[in-house]
DNA sequence: TATGAGGGTTCCAGTCAGGGGAAGGTCAAG
DNA sequence: CTTGACCTTCCCCTGACTGGAACCCTCATA
């Protein structure tokens, strides 16, 4: 397969396929007139970094999880352990999000939002609470 | 005051606020020696900025706030639209992370974490499902 | 007077995970 | 033979800083 197919199969663009090559994640094959081959278990891989990314883990913990996906001696604590640290960075986001999301949705169900110059969310920026 | 100074009573660090500057946020002065040279105004406008950074508005937005807040004539439905915006944005990362944390969740809970490699996590990372 | 500590300055490079686009090689169809 | 769709490498750009090097300024102390 050229990288065009791997792109279409993977819903990954050929961008992120070649940076994936370029940070070490896949090694797919060079044809005679010097294209990517891949094969089916680049494609594969491919897919399984998708899905990790999509979940949000970063490239690192895609890389050990390959690692561990490719180790059948693998101990699924180690799975677990890094997939619930990831879990706590996602609820610690989820957190900081959601006071945000508080704060702002307070001063903005008191401002007017008319023609008047009187505003509560830049008083409460510039500090006059 | 110098760098130090509007650093400790502003909260942010003096490489942030030299890249304020550079950024055109914010004009301190100079004094003979090089150094810059802060005026309460300027103190007021780093506290204004990171508070407003602390709610998630991104540098243009900040940039936009701050002339609307120095725009005695302004609307208040121009700051209030901002933060809707913004608002909404919000919304969108956390229902993102939400949903990432629900499937991880699945999957953790699924996970024996012990030494064998039998691992769900894994299992669904690749497509087995 | 030297010197050392603790400010300050500029500039360069790196972060993360790619995206945009240029310049050029390759291949199949018309 | 040319056109258009692919592919290649290469370099710069993103946001919002952060780290570090190399150097300058000021003051207190030995």
């Amino acid at each position: 397969m050229n990288i065009g197919d791997v792109s279409s199969r993977s819903g990954l663009p050929a961008k992120t396929i070649r940076y994936y090559e370029d940070i070490g994640l896949i090694k797919p094959h060079r044809s005679a007139n010097g294209y990517r081959c891949f094969a089916e278990t680049d494609l594969h891989k491919l897919a399984f970094l998708g899905r990790a990314r999509a979940l949000g883990f970063t490239i690192e913990d895609c890389r050990t999880l390959m690692a561990l996906y490719e180790d059948e001696s693998r101990a699924s604590a180690d799975v677990k352990q890094l997939a619930l640290e990831h879990l706590a960075k996602i609820e610690e986001k989820i957190a900081d999000l959601q006071a945000m999301r508080d704060t702002l949705g307070e001063l903005v169900k008191g401002c007017a939002g008319d023609s008047r110059p009187d505003c509560p969310i830049l008083k409460d920026l510039s500090g006059e609470v």
